[in-house]
DNA sequence: GTAAACACCAAGGCCTTATGTGCT
DNA sequence: AGCACAATCTCTCTTGGTGTTTA
């Protein structure tokens, strides 16, 4: 009799000979020559089962004996017609792929409508602590069955379990074959090469990604598609600003450098792009700024260029004029409810000294951190300053204006920010976004980037 | 005896911007 | 003429996990 079976993050299927011919076409099925059977990744089950199917062969299914443990998920929450929409594509797509939608969206419950039309033992993945106590929270009264936990130094499984991703990493060769649905929150993470063992050491064949933004740069969304899913819906901000969203507005504000730092930024800039012009170096791929950054190891003058190139971002990023014009924002804005972005700590410091504003970074305690977000929902602060802390993962409460004071370029970043400020609104009144840019500088090129 | 606080480590995402070289 | 493509260790910021110290 054959048998399929979870081991180490890998499948193994053993006993008849006609295996090996029902698998044939699949390339990542390797022959084990210790066993005399075969073994494929853990993500391999779902394909490797058809197989079998198809080749009418007779298995004995240990994997799904721990899977299906007669789970009856029921909810009471309607979806909204979007969220509808974006479910019914998800289950015809095989139940794998992933759901695209803006921060605000309501990307939860459709993963809860998701578990109960699987109902099926099932793994959340989530990028930090507060996510995990968010979810946690939500299928406890969703459900009302027990939540397991993996992380924050807590390792206990349940049915429904709610994991980060580096305790998943850590976990997933040993439960991998427990789950029948797994759930990626913030998918995007799963770019990382480290976490990609993930999903390749689950055999869980039903698989959701939820994400704002789920291309990347660096084109990763493409494995992502391999092991999740490809995207299977998508909407954007726009598709549900002022209706489901806040309306909202960007305005760009243009800032001149103070004499002073436009001397440095002109002399630190000339150093770098002297350096990539004697030494044959061009900036046209992400390749060139590796090789600068290998030779800065050896060659000096390299080095020297790397920091220019850095001082000069310091000089147009945190530059005075910006701080000049917060204070005239601030002072617009004195009734509303502001979030400060910046790309540094030591910005954000400087305008908590000067603003008398909360601030919050990565140095920031949980304590401390929890009550200034408490004292900023319940409105004893109206503003608070933060580096890139507040982009993801942390709950935070509503406001109408955001500040950006300084970012990369990434389109991600931008929309996560963006994100803050688009909670419907009770007057219906919209949103407003603060670009803060220096002219004449190469912070021109990556606002143009992130839009 | 326990929990909070701290220091440490590894990891992820980001960093640039218009030039030569080799191929078709 | 037009096109794709170059190669791996610096900086900054943030997080989770682990192990140790403190209250």
């Amino acid at each position: 009799m054959t048998t399929l079976r979870f081991e180490d993050g890998t499948v193994h299927v053993d006993g008849d000979p006609d295996v090996g011919a029902a698998l044939a076409d699949l390339s990542s099925v390797e022959a084990d020559p210790r066993s005399g059977g075969y073994r494929a990744p853990a993500m391999q089950y779902a394909a490797i089962r058809d197989a079998l199917d198809a080749a009418g062969l007779n298995y004995d299914d240990r994997v799904a004996a721990t899977t299906h443990s007669g789970l009856a998920l029921t909810t009471t929450y309607d979806l909204r017609e979007y969220q509808r929409a974006a479910l019914d594509a998800w289950l015809d797509g095989d139940s794998r792929g992933v759901i695209e939608l803006p921060t605000g969206a309501g990307k939860t419950v459709i993963a809860v409508a998701a578990m109960v039309a699987h109902s099926v033992p099932t793994l959340v993945v989530v990028p930090t602590i507060d996510l995990q106590d968010q979810w946690i929270r939500e299928l406890e009264t969703e459900f009302d069955v027990p939540v397991g936990r993996f992380g924050g130094g807590e390792q206990r499984q349940e049915a429904l379990t709610v994991s980060t991703y580096d305790s998943a990493y850590l976990r997933a060769d040993d439960v991998g074959g427990d789950f029948g649905l797994v759930v990626f929150d913030e998918v995007h993470h799963l770019g990382g090469a480290g976490y990609q063992d993930i999903p390749r050491f689950l055999t869980a064949p039903a698989r959701l990604g939820l994400t704002a933004t789920f291309e990347r740069p660096d084109d990763a969304h493409e494995q992502v598609a391999e092991l999740v899913g490809p995207r299977v819906y998508e909407l954007a901000v726009d598709d549900l600003a002022g209706d489901h969203l806040a309306d909202y507005e960007v305005r760009r504000i243009e800032v001149e450098l103070t004499a002073e730092e436009r001397g440095t930024y002109d002399e630190a800039q000339e150093t770098f792009v002297n350096y990539l012009r004697t030494s044959g170096l061009s900036m046209q791929s992400g390749s060139d700024y590796q090789k600068l950054v290998m030779r800065s190891g050896t060659d000096p003058r390299a080095r020297e260029a790397l920091l220019a190139k850095q001082r000069a971002r310091d000089v147009m990023m945190n530059s005075d004029a910006k701080v000049d014009k917060l204070a005239r924002l601030l002072a617009r804005h004195r009734d509303d409810r502001v979030i400060i972005f910046t790309a540094s700590t030591d910005l954000v410091y400087r305008i908590a000294r000067r603003f008398l504003v909360p601030p919050i970074t990565s140095e920031t305690g949980t304590k401390e951190r929890r009550e200034i977000l408490t004292r900023f929902r319940d409105g004893t602060y109206d503003t608070v300053v933060a580096a890139n802390v507040l982009d993801e993962g942390v709950d935070v409460p509503d406001a109408n204006v955001g500040i950006l004071l300084s970012g990369s370029g990434s389109e991600r970043e931008f929309t996560q920010r963006l994100g803050r400020i688009l909670r419907p609104k009770a007057d219906g009144s919209t949103a407003l976004l603060y670009e803060l840019v220096s002219v004449e500088t190469a912070e021109e090129r990556v606002a143009e980037r992130r839009r």
